[in-house]
DNA sequence: CGGTTACTTGATATAGCTCAATAAGGGTGG
DNA sequence: CCACCCTTATTGAGCTATATCAAGTAACCG
């Protein structure tokens, strides 16, 4: 019984250089689970027992401080690894994970990931060049927060989500899940108020459409415009 | 001719795992080249054409936007890995390094990493490790930066600092190299005015003794209570 | 010394937070 | 299917942390 299609997987960034034999191997170890909207994944400082792929669906990631308050640190989206903590040295997860929508995912299992790596190093390299692309992704974070004021943050955020979740829609590019204003808030370090304010004064210039748990971008070039402002 | 001696750099980090000759057979590719105060090591969007570990004093890594405000990413100290954007599957680097003080680096040509990792695996551990350790770092930021106000970001940084770079004095530890208000400033998202007034305060209180591109703390624990206040 | 770079400090302005109240969805159970 | 409830979103008013503007002082460098 071939328990998963290697053709789902086979070319995601993560299986690079990889022949269909070392794939299906690494396949074998791997057992799939399934994540109803809202269950959790993984918690913050629980023991890193696992590590995943996205197979479908949408998992918010985010890291509590010690006094309460929520930061999203990204949406994990379908063909993802996550919680490579143990990769990175760690034994336990530095964020929780939490299916947003229901979710799949391979999980194998932390104890596998250095048989694996020694047996097939391009997942060496390959891991190297997810947690660098996502080292870059935080800095550019500290960067907009640094230099940038409120509402060019969440232009940039939303156009960001555009990308990386975007469907199509009749008119526009809808983020392809449920997103609250208060996830917008966490994401770009200011407070629910403010993006809701933000955001409906953008839907009166007709730049997004947008409801409960629901944006979509209209007018993608004019909130480019507003991210990124022609020098000057 | 020995050029370098492994017994300096056996131990770091970066060479965990991997035996005398492993080490040897490594620095044999590698140079040494010395960059004197306010020299730049590589520059944001040139070519990565080499990766580098630092032997020998300190490094301001630092980006540029678009607009011209800058935002210090780190400082490099000695023992560090730096300028891996090759091995992040990047062909230019993401940021400036500018030595702050003369320093001494040990330098390889960027197509010596895929031949070096392929011949000795556990190089490519080290560098996920700690390519994620400073991922954690950033995301560390992203947090302080998105739930803290100023005072405490100061003081989370000078923490830092004094971690990494901290030199014990007669009275208080000492930040080991040249450090300006800007620079504070540029860390911690906020202007010199205020780092200035932050700091004339904590001057006051006997907290921090500092000058001209010098900074001390006095009192490190009063420091931490105003980093992390106990919950309440 | 003369010039430049770093730092200090006051006064004022303001972006965005906090507080507060209301409204609109949307799911659920009767 | 309707009524209710809970979550999410909207919007106003006032406040405050911090930026900005402005001016002067101190340290270092050649």
């Amino acid at each position: 019984m071939p328990s998963l299609d290697k053709s789902l997987v086979a070319d995601l960034p993560m299986f690079a250089g990889l022949g269909d034999d070392d794939v299906g191997a690494i396949l074998k170890e791997a057992q799939s689970i399934r994540y109803p909207k809202g269950a959790s994944v993984f918690q913050q400082d629980e023991d890193a027992h696992s590590f995943f792929v996205l197979l479908h669906g949408h998992l918010r990631v985010m890291k509590v401080t010690p006094d309460g308050q929520q930061v999203v640190v990204r949406f994990v989206t379908p063909g993802e690894i996550f919680g490579i903590a143990m990769a990175m040295g760690r034994t336990t997860y530095p964020a929780s994970a939490l299916a947003v929508v229901d979710s799949v995912a391979l999980v194998w299992p932390s104890p596998a990931w250095p048989r694996l790596v020694a047996k097939h190093p391009s997942l060496a390299v390959n891991a190297i060049q997810t947690v660098g692309s996502r080292l870059q992704e935080a800095h550019t974070r500290v960067i907009e927060m640094s230099t940038e004021q409120v509402e060019r943050r969440i232009a940039h955020a939303l156009l960001r989500l555009a990308q990386q979740a975007g469907r199509k829609g009749e008119d526009g590019i809808q983020i392809d899940f449920p997103i609250s204003r208060q996830d917008v808030a966490e994401m770009t370090g200011t407070t629910l108020h403010t993006v809701s304010r933000i955001l409906s004064a953008w839907e009166d210039q007709g730049l997004v459409d947008s409801g409960r748990q629901r944006i979509s971008i209209r007018n993608p070039h004019k909130l480019f415009l507003l991210a990124e402002p022609p020098a000057g």
